[in-house]
DNA sequence: CTGAAAGCGCTTACAG
DNA sequence: CTGAAAGCGCTTACAG
């Protein structure tokens, strides 16, 4: 049961191997006629170039590397998936397929096991950090590569979503109907996202010429007693309304209202980043962000597409967001 | 910038590349001075075979496909997660990499495109179907494979969480607690998973001879406005307990008691299928089952590489859980 | 437009 | 214990 291969294909046909290569990659001159008689045995034989012997002899894998981070943050997922989910639609198109890394922040183990290897053509980082290890080891060994967030880095080119400017606009939207004590709830401080996040925010309040609350910014809260102790502040401190940077600790903040009595959107606005199906059916409707994610992968997937193909896409694109505006902030 | 190949190593070291070949991989006959000698050099001077090369010679791709299926279902992502980490970790560990494959449900083509390029060595289905035309496929095709989840194709190697045996135990703890009423809300039919939690549920009935609410069981209860119904139709009907089978419905079905004023356990008495996130803070706490998926997803990584090596693991193995009583059942 | 030949970097019978 | 040589299945300068 003997896989068919070039030397078969070339043989039935009274042909050299190089003519049906080049029939198969269109490259090099063949004249129509040759190249339609070889895709037709091809077809007809159902014959399936290697793509182990076409990787060594032009050393190329036809697959990228998607680094997933190892960490269990169930409310990041679905963003993940969906990212994947546009990586891979763009991928099979142009017959790649994906390579998938999970690593801890921090460690590039894995993925210097992956590129010593020389499995993948390029490198998709799915999160990216403040001061980020991998971005800085793929930077510097010169690894084709695209990183889903923003980073410092310079010489890495970046696909994103308008983070800052979505905070922005949702802090506006809640300074424009004079609520001044707003609070800003977000996780680690180390991802650039929340710094994006938290930059919006600031300036939300700088462009209305109002003063930010500082000891209204709650970041790193990602554990829930921490957020039990965060809420007990905030209702301390007369606030009119919350931002939260993510629906799980959304979720969480809604549950120590409710458990404290305290009425949304009567007591207290609040807004969230995601409207994600965790929120999706709350009651009352919570206001919040709609991001394109499947559209982020994609776009991620067909720049690290050009980078491989030696060309040179935008050093950073930014994808478009959209408020939905529920009663929570009514 | 070109890497070091193994010629290059054979020539610095004034052998022939089949013995530098042979001290790498430890096959073949070889003094422990040449091997030493060899090894000390690679380690030196970082020499990394080049995979692509050794695949072809070997026709082995050092890659396993991961199959995901293509279903936007929120709460079965952490268990994919868990899974992949546990597929990753084994794979890691054998110098394997994973090729995520996502699918559709019942849609071939993604993977007969990885199989045909040659892609990979094995394949880890991540879900299995009641006719699953993947399992037939590889069957088949007489690729090696393992399901994670039963499967009813008779060839298939399969890893497996105890699905009946813990709605078995569930199910028994409620009945023995005098609980005669009880509701089953369950998924899609078609999964196998569905069948096996509902045959356990049954057989915790029989073995008590007591007869089963035929009336009781939804299956099929996937959307929420359905779910509404169906909560609906129980209280209707005076039930005493409700078994979920999983937490996206314990969730739905606890907000609509809320809203309807149907105090749990005082009421009724509710019981989930997973201990997850979703559900872990919610008062009361709720009597639900521990699976270990991490584990699962080492188990069938680890039979994987049994059948790639030529043995033969166990057809079947399942896999315990734990009951994790909560105040939603006392 | 077409082909013979070398090359990609390994492995592995075979011979010694 | 070690090595020369063929082979894995492609691609691609080079020559015609």
């Amino acid at each position: 049961m003997k896989n068919i291969t070039i030397s078969d294909v070339a043989d039935a046909l009274g042909v050299s191997k190089t003519t049906v290569s080049r029939a198969i990659s269109g490259k090099g001159r063949i004249s129509n006629q040759t190249r339609e008689r070889v895709l037709a045995y091809i077809e007809e034989h159902d014959y399936k170039p290697n793509v182990i012997a076409k990787s060594l002899a032009q050393s190329k894998t036809y697959n990228i590397g998607v680094i997933m981070p190892a960490e269990y943050d169930i409310i990041d997922l679905p963003f993940f998936q969906s990212c994947l989910f546009g990586i891979q639609e763009i991928a099979a198109s142009k017959d790649y397929d994906i390579l998938l890394i999970i690593s801890p922040p921090g460690d590039t183990r894995q993925l210097e096991r992956i590129l010593a290897n020389r499995k993948v053509d390029g490198i998709i980082l799915m999160r990216t950090f403040v001061k980020d290890s991998q971005v800085k080891m793929l930077s510097q060994k010169n690894v084709p590569f695209i990183t889903i967030g923003s980073t410092y880095v310079e010489s890495a080119i970046q696909v994103d979503q308008d983070h800052k400017s979505a905070c922005f606009e949702l802090t506006s939207i809640l300074l424009k109907k004079g609520l001044k004590k707003i609070a800003l709830i977000g996780g680690n401080e180390n991802f650039v996202v929340t710094q994006n996040r938290l930059a919006g925010f600031r300036e939300a309040f700088s462009q209305l010429k109002l003063p930010v609350r500082e000891d209204l910014i709650y970041l790193n809260t990602e554990h829930s007693s921490q957020l039990d102790e965060t809420v007990e502040d905030i209702l301390t401190k007369n606030t009119d309304a919350v931002i939260c940077m993510d629906d799980a600790l959304c979720t969480q903040v809604l549950k120590t209202f409710r458990k404290k009595n305290v009425s949304v959107p009567g007591d207290m606005k609040i807004a969230s980043f995601y409207n994600s199906t965790v929120l999706e059916n709350y009651i009352p409707s919570i206001t919040s962000l709609s991001f394109d994610e499947k559209k982020l992968g994609r776009a991620a997937c067909k720049n690290l597409m050009e980078i491989i193909e030696g060309n040179t896409p935008q050093k950073i694109t930014v994808l478009g967001y959209q408020v939905i505006p529920g009663e929570s902030t009514e």
